[in-house]
DNA sequence: CGGCAGTTTGAGCGCTATCAATGAATGTGG
DNA sequence: CCACATTCATTGATAGCGCTCAAACTGCCG
């Protein structure tokens, strides 16, 4: 399946029938509060699976972050995963323990981390986990950007301009950005 | 086993070899950055389950959050979870599932709510989890809120105050609070 | 009573949000 | 191919929320 740019994969309060793994392009998922103000929860790039729920329901709402092309898996119901054997079932907790460990160092950076420092993570991280080389694409937008580490998008463009004047990174158009000192980067993330 | 306040039970980095359920009293986790900053995960009261890693260590640190008692249970690798069974497996997976929906929003409040607006969400969020009236208790230090929701202690102390000013709550002590608008409450949660 | 840890309250500052304008990039229709 | 509109990103000026520093208050224990 695929979807263009900011097109929703599923909404929040719909039937959890779905699990997605990611093809190309990048997902996020999302939560809303009800005067609009939005927080990302995670960025899914290739390889990348989402769309697990607790309950019946997904909880949070998917969207694609750039155009991308996703397969879904039908979900099973909690009962019947068991009964399809070991190997889906430990793939499938082990993906979940993944996002747990994902949203702690997330939970840290929002509650603990400087604009700076958060974006500093934000790029490491992104570098471990889509990029072996030391340039990353970044094919969200700011807003995407600022709404995953609880910011603005005007904060988020002054800290890029920042890390660059600091010769911690250079920019190379907006939604690409090569990582010149990863050292001094990591000790930006106290 | 038994645990004083403050006292650790298991530590970033150490092996996982067991999964945790509080008996009494309520646990924290929580992750340090270099400098000391620290932002609590979650709290933990009586039946909750802690310990689940997606590695051989711990990428967490579990203490208690005032005196309390919990039971471990040898952890199981992935590799022999699926074999013993599926009903373990699935509660474990369970679990898991009900913790990625905590944090999801949790993330919310640390990104996108303001002071009150967290202390808001907070103090509904255990009510339902901890106790079934308005009262509720709040074992943990100011401190230990303070670094859940990502604030300092004052700013905790001082939206206590205000809420109860504008006839929120009602301080009964600085570890218990009466909601007395729970209504109210929802709506500034936003 | 004194000492200590935790909480509350006060004063002032700084970081980030807000408001506003400009610049850059992309798409659209003539 | 070029004017125009639209969206996105950057930059600037200002304000406000929450942090920092500091002091007073409370409850608890020796």
């Amino acid at each position: 399946m695929s979807f263009l740019r900011d097109q929703e994969i599923f909404g929040e309060g719909e039937a959890a029938t779905y699990i997605y793994q990611v093809q190309a392009g990048v997902v996020r998922t999302c939560k809303f509060l009800h005067d609009g103000r939005r927080q990302v929860n995670a960025f899914f790039g290739i390889g990348g699976v989402f769309g697990f729920q607790a309950g019946p329901s997904y909880g949070i709402r998917a969207a694609a972050a750039c155009d991308c092309a996703v397969t879904a898996f039908r979900r099973l119901n909690l009962e019947t995963i068991d009964a399809a054997g070991d190997r889906l079932s430990l793939q499938l907790f082990s993906l979940a323990l993944d996002g747990l460990v994902r949203d702690q160092e997330h939970a840290l950076s929002l509650g603990r981390r400087s604009a700076i420092e958060k974006l500093a993570a934000f790029l490491l991280g992104y570098t471990g986990n889509f990029s072996g080389s030391d340039v990353v694409d970044l094919p969200m937008t700011r807003r995407d950007i600022a709404d995953y580490l609880g910011l603005t998008i005007e904060t988020v463009s002054r800290g890029f301009t920042r890390l660059q004047d600091e010769a911690f990174i250079q920019l190379m158009g907006s939604h690409r950005v090569q990582l010149c000192d990863i050292i001094r980067l990591r000790t930006l993330c106290a």
